[in-house]
DNA sequence: AGACAATATTTCAAATAATGAAATTGCAAC
DNA sequence: GTTGCAATTTCATTATTTGAAATATTGTCT
């Protein structure tokens, strides 16, 4: 980024990423040099830091440090900053948090007042658990869970077989590309008009693969097919040689609360497609019985 | 290392939280609330931080909004801050360096110069995942591999069946208590002596439980016992009305590189405690054929 | 509906902590 | 030894953070 001199002594200059108000900035350059530190295989040494990121080494040095200190990061003897254990102890922390029954489904500041797509169920995870874990099994995929979570799907458990391989890149948390995959899509189907278009209006259809669906009317017309024939299909729609099919959940009100999924090479689909989702079927249908009887 | 070059200079008054030198504050206190909000299941909000941590809060309301920008920390309507999605984030990225091959064996800075663990094999989860996965399937309890990893005992992968009852506090990355768990007390009663005893000059002995061994002698002598036997029992030494069983995996070279185990209800030890200890030793011996493999 | 209470947000000048150029130290190769 | 490269430290300058207090917002009670 650009050098600011002596340019404008009163400007208050904004050096890096643009400095927001009530944003507190040498914070926000640590937790940047964290994310750059998780980005990079191999670690960081603080010139590396200081490099990529256009900083004084000096501070690059200071941050490091103080990263370092609070255990978020890990100095090897080589000098490179990798992460440190401070990481999947929030991890826990986290994933606990997916465990709770949480206190409103209203929209979080700042969206539209549409209706929320359905509340989540207690526990979710750890109650269809077994179910996962039996479709895993029978199938010999990987299996997940997701649901709707501060208006977006996020991925709450993977069951993986003895011989997974599970699709790069997706893990327990992570959020977002639900135009671009089978949960995604499912959820969306059985999510009414108008969430769906408020969802469509605080996202963009982000092309993944050749396949993925970025025409808006394309993505609804695929909402009512699956909304008609109960459960999606992606086809390495988010990434190639990846197919997935997703059936929704129901909750003890009728709402679809959650979707499960299995993800497998895409040249099964022709040869094993209806049987998996048979299988996917089979395990929606169990977990809304589970979500059924009282907690 | 920030050396103290006088004696006793000016010395400013440490203000909040001891202000060692080399330490970004704004920044440690953020960090410092992303901790405290990971300890606290429902959240904070604004206030509730500012109190808990004696801060002004103005500037606890500076300090999440600069985590919120980043996406550490996410705003429920209700005002109560809660984790947020860069966490999860963050965590695959730690779990992909527990994929990869190490540069380096030595010890990390300030630690004495002692004889370092035997080296982790590349991709040890990965690799050992199915065996887990065996393991967990036949006896029907959570599975677990630990090796070393910049001189601690670090749990790697856990694979629960499908009613599980992982130890709670317990996740992939979690380091330290070793002298309490059965994979902790494995791994260093096959540690040359000179390690062991630096070690127990890094660690307390911390009691866990009212069975947590906490004299170093009884410990030593455990030591000597497991490496006799050829196997670790944890008896409720971790958490009460749960056993662990470990054994020693052993790489191509022979030395042990890592450690299976699996948790159960300790009522069951009296009861099966032969046959699961059988199983352990049985998965550490497949695991111990794997790493003979060429990679 | 209106008033109250509790909390969140904003303001702004003072206080200070962070910055960055440059010096120093550390380390390994030559 | 000497050289070269990177990490660490120094320190004066200056932007950034702080925190008391004002204001806005939200929720609750009558």
């Amino acid at each position: 980024m650009a050098k600011r001199s002596h340019a404008h002594p009163q400007t208050p200059a904004l050096p890096l990423s643009e400095s927001k108000r009530d944003i507190l900035r040498s914070a926000q350059r640590v937790l940047a040099i964290l994310d750059l530190i998780a980005r990079t295989p191999g670690g960081l040494t603080v010139r590396a830091v200081s490099g990529l990121l256009q900083l004084n080494i000096s501070t690059c040095y200071h941050s490091l440090n103080t990263l370092l200190a609070a255990g978020y990061v890990e100095r090897l003897p080589s000098g490179h900053y990798v992460l440190g254990p401070q990481i999947p102890y929030l991890n826990d922390a986290y994933l606990r948090t997916l465990s709770h029954d949480w206190p409103t489904t209203e929209s979080p500041e700042g969206w539209t007042a549409v209706a929320f797509p359905p509340v989540r169920q207690p526990s979710l995870p750890q109650r269809l658990r077994p179910i996962l874990h039996n479709l895993s099994e029978r199938s010999q995929e990987p299996a997940y869970l997701a649901s709707w979570r501060y208006g977006e799907v996020e991925l709450q458990a993977i069951v993986e077989p003895a011989h997974a391989e599970r699709i790069p890149g997706v893990y327990i948390g992570y959020r977002g590309q639900a135009h671009a995959h089978a949960l995604g899509k499912v959820l969306l189907a059985y999510s009414s008009a108008a969430f769906v278009e408020d969802y469509l209006a605080r996202h963009t259809l982000i092309r993944l693969t050749q396949r993925t669906i970025v025409e808006r009317s394309r993505l609804c017309e695929e909402l009512h097919t699956i909304a008609h024939q109960g459960y999606s299909i992606d086809r390495e729609e988010l990434h190639p040689d990846t197919a997935c099919l997703a059936a929704p959940v129901r909750d003890a009100q009728g709402r679809v609360a959650a979707a499960i999924a299995i993800s497998f090479r895409s040249t099964l689909l022709s040869r094993r497609g209806e049987w998996l989702s048979a299988q996917v079927l089979r395990a929606a249908r169990q977990a809304s019985a589970e979500l059924r009887l009282a907690r």
